[in-house]
DNA sequence: TCAAAAGTGTTCAAGCTACACCCATGA
DNA sequence: TCATGGGTGTAGCTTGAACACTTTTGA
């Protein structure tokens, strides 16, 4: 037995991927070599299969672009307007995914095209993928506010300072150094590795990596991060 | 052009429809009397027209059960696990809805097998619909700690007191009076209407109503309804 | 006049903000 | 030895939590 036709439409994934250079918060972008819209700026995206799960494919499409795999990502929104695509109409679910930057498969984001932004200078792009983008860094800043995803783009040891920089591109805003360790160090979601950052001109600064425990405990626990006034 | 035919897939929506009593968030269900699980419990759903935006098919479907428009609803989440609709695979995009309980229409809600719930008596529900109504749950928790979005659950004049019935309907726990009070106030959204509530048998409590324009101005900013410890 | 619900004020503790000094490092 | 960036401490203020008394009302 089967649902009669009246509304079998075509799906399709869109993917924000987000990284972190130690100075911008950037976004992974495809310039298209295929129709619609050739020549022009989009998301990673493709079509949702009928035999795979919305995450799998989410995960298929992010690893088609970086290689990745084992990735923080979320389910973020669905766009179906009906004159959103101008081939067909289409629904889009939208995902984004945290990566650390330099983790990913370069030769193979290149090989698709791919190239990032920073996100205060990411051209226009296709259809309603700029909404997109605004929406998942809105909830990116909802939700570094309170669960600890920031370290999903930071590489496994980082720095206090280097976690800073991250948050004051997220939420583009400068924070006070001093208030904002006391605040991380709190959370007792850091280990002190005893090793020190070895790239620095200056004092080295303490690298740091994550509670594994604390951290996959207390994700869902609330803590503050921002004060979000 | 059209894109080849790969993954056109039943799309359908489901409806996450909350009201509140006086003392117990609820949640409006309806007794299937159709397959596939003819006679249990599930959510109000239907399929997506393909000339209708997302939004609209669910307000069409949020009408057709409780003779409502201009409700407050929100996107919720995409549920599509390959197996999930056992007659065959469906994405269903679920929306919530807050609707004032008195204001719907009781007689259509009958015809269609709707019946209200309190949140802590919901029976099972068909598919992956109970997963759904507690997402919904969460987001509501996480959104009214935040923003003014219980309002919608109330009569257009209601009293504090009322209002912390709701609020702790949502979270499930007691508040202090004399805090929640002063915090409700000092956002400065409500507006004594200089009315008070009759139906009370001891002291009538103050009737206000919502600062229209500072609501809506106010709707994104941050209040910190809770203090989500 | 009593019980029940509503309105309001105060005190204390915790947390956040703002700010200054010292240390380590390489040039 | 100097400039740069990293680590830490403190004082004041704001906010939230805990708590008690008074008022209104109908029975």
């Amino acid at each position: 037995m089967l649902y009669p036709p009246e509304s079998r439409i075509m799906l399709a994934i869109d993917c924000c991927i987000f990284g972190f250079d130690g100075e911008n918060l950037k976004i992974l972008l495809i310039k298209r070599n295929f129709e619609p819209e050739k020549g022009k700026w989009s998301l990673m995206g493709g079509f949702m299969r009928t035999n795979e799960d919305l995450e799998n494919g989410a995960k298929r499409i992010l690893n088609e672009l970086t290689g990745l795999d084992n990735v923080y990502m979320e389910q973020l929104f669905s766009y179906g307007n009906v004159d959103r695509d101008p081939v067909e109409r289409t629904v889009s679910i939208c995902f984004f995914a945290l990566i650390n930057i330099n983790d990913h498969d370069h030769e193979l984001a290149k090989s698709k095209n791919g190239y990032w932004f920073s996100m205060k200078e990411m051209p226009e792009l296709i259809f309603d993928h700029g909404e997109m983008v605004g929406k998942a860094l809105q909830q990116i800043q909802y939700k570094a506010a309170l669960h600890p995803i920031g370290f999903e783009l930071l590489p496994e040891k980082f720095t206090i300072p280097q976690l800073q920089k991250l948050y004051e591109a997220i939420y583009d805003t400068p924070l006070d150094r001093r208030n904002f360790s006391r605040k991380i160090l709190s959370t007792g979601l850091l280990k002190d590795t005893g090793e020190k950052n070895e790239n620095s001109s200056t004092k080295k600064a303490i690298l740091y990596s994550l509670e594994k425990d604390k951290y996959e405990k207390q994700f869902n626990a609330f803590h503050y991060f921002m004060s979000m006034k």
